[in-house]
DNA sequence: TTAAAACCTACGGGTTCCCGTAAGGGTTTG
DNA sequence: CAAACCCTTACGGGAACCCGTAGGTTTTAA
């Protein structure tokens, strides 16, 4: 089915986990394995550069920080570098990362094959995700289709986002009030500034500013 | 080396990895697997009625929720169990968690044989400990022992995580006060919970308590 | 064109947070 | 035994936040 695939996981448990899955279920020639993205990265272009491309590429999104200095910091950047160079490989993204909006853009914008949640049954979920890519479909865990309504609820400008960002950060209203102002955005005014809180409160549910940036961290908003 | 040796892991992935490496390494001649500690404990209970106890077994920590009700909800539970029951069957957690509180009483109180950290080496620790043990001895993963001089600068107690994880609810610092004075909790005053919050700034170089829960957010402590 | 609606800005009062000071109780130390 | 120390609790003042009101500007629609 697939003749030359490449695994890019940090953790050697579950990267065996999935190089024995793949190797016995599907049937892979040849499984190579990476724990780096930019590793990952340069092995993809040079197996092209040797026409010998891979045919499909299954990877994680977080990876830890050790010792070595890592310009692809996840599994993000590494989907991204790929298709910004041009590099059409078939992705599966092999993730406990479970947030609509990360998700999202994955499948929607970067166009990525298949998106596998991590779980107690996400190995048989990914034999049936290259199942699926095999026959020119997509893949997407059903642990996360019931959530697909919720998505379109409430549309976050670039503003918003900007303003939850710095309240994370640790800056006061009046503080971004200033900031805005001299960066030339509007609105920039502190009533403005707490209206805008206040909606994105209502919006989510949140008592106060705490609860807001908490909930915009766990929706992966920030 | 070991006869009979029971995984309990919730991650399919990752059970998979460690039966693998248990298989091949080191030669175990029965390899039992479970994704719930509830499970896992009834099968230690059975093969001891039925003389045929397991000679090792190997835990994870942290257990998703799903629709199965669970009475023992982690492995750090599954451990307290099996050692108030007086089963003395040898055990190696297998986790991310890399806090000194629970893996010093683990090694300290419960006395494990052996913790190793999940992470990108993490088999192979894995295998060093099951060498270690057959010797007699006890093993740590090495990336942990450097930590010792960091337990000293700053230990989270769950004291702080349950102030952090309330402040993250949207609960204001008096709400707070009076929910740990209804639990018996102490400290419970506010001002001592605003002084607990203001060194958890200090600590984590938080201007406010927005940046505070929002950095507790990025590293994962609630 | 004009009225309605939506938006930005400003102000004020009540609440919560922030931070320093300090009293009281318990333990350790000399 | 008292002094020194640590921890909990309490109080007060200034800052920041929360929330409603209100006036001015821009956008939309009849």
């Amino acid at each position: 089915m697939f003749k030359k695939i490449l695994v890019v996981e940090d953790f050697d448990s579950i990267g065996l986990g999935i190089s024995a899955v793949v190797q016995n279920k599907i049937g892979a020639g040849e499984i190579v394995t990476s724990q780096y993205c930019d590793e990952a990265y340069l092995k993809i272009k040079r197996a092209k550069q040797d026409k010998a491309p891979f045919d499909l590429l299954i990877t994680d999104l977080s990876f830890e920080k050790d010792y070595r200095e890592a310009k692809l910091k996840g599994g993000k950047e590494l989907v991204e570098k790929l298709r910004e160079q041009g590099i059409s490989i078939p992705i599966v993204v092999y993730s406990i990362e479970d947030r609509r909006a990360v998700i999202n853009e994955l499948m929607e914008i970067q166009k990525i094959e298949a998106y596998v949640l991590k779980g107690r049954n996400g190995l048989k979920n990914l034999e049936q995700a290259l199942l699926a890519i095999a026959n020119g479909d997509t893949f997407l865990s059903p642990e996360l289709k019931n959530s697909v309504e919720k998505k379109n609820l409430f549309e976050l400008e670039d503003y918003d986002i900007s303003l939850l960002s710095n309240l994370a950060k640790g800056y006061s209203q009046s503080e971004i009030a200033q900031d805005f102002k001299s960066q030339g955005m509007s609105p920039s005014s502190l009533s403005s500034i707490e209206k805008r809180i206040n909606r994105l409160k209502e919006e989510f549910e949140a008592k106060n500013a705490i609860q807001l940036v908490a909930t915009a961290k766990d929706l992966g908003l920030i």
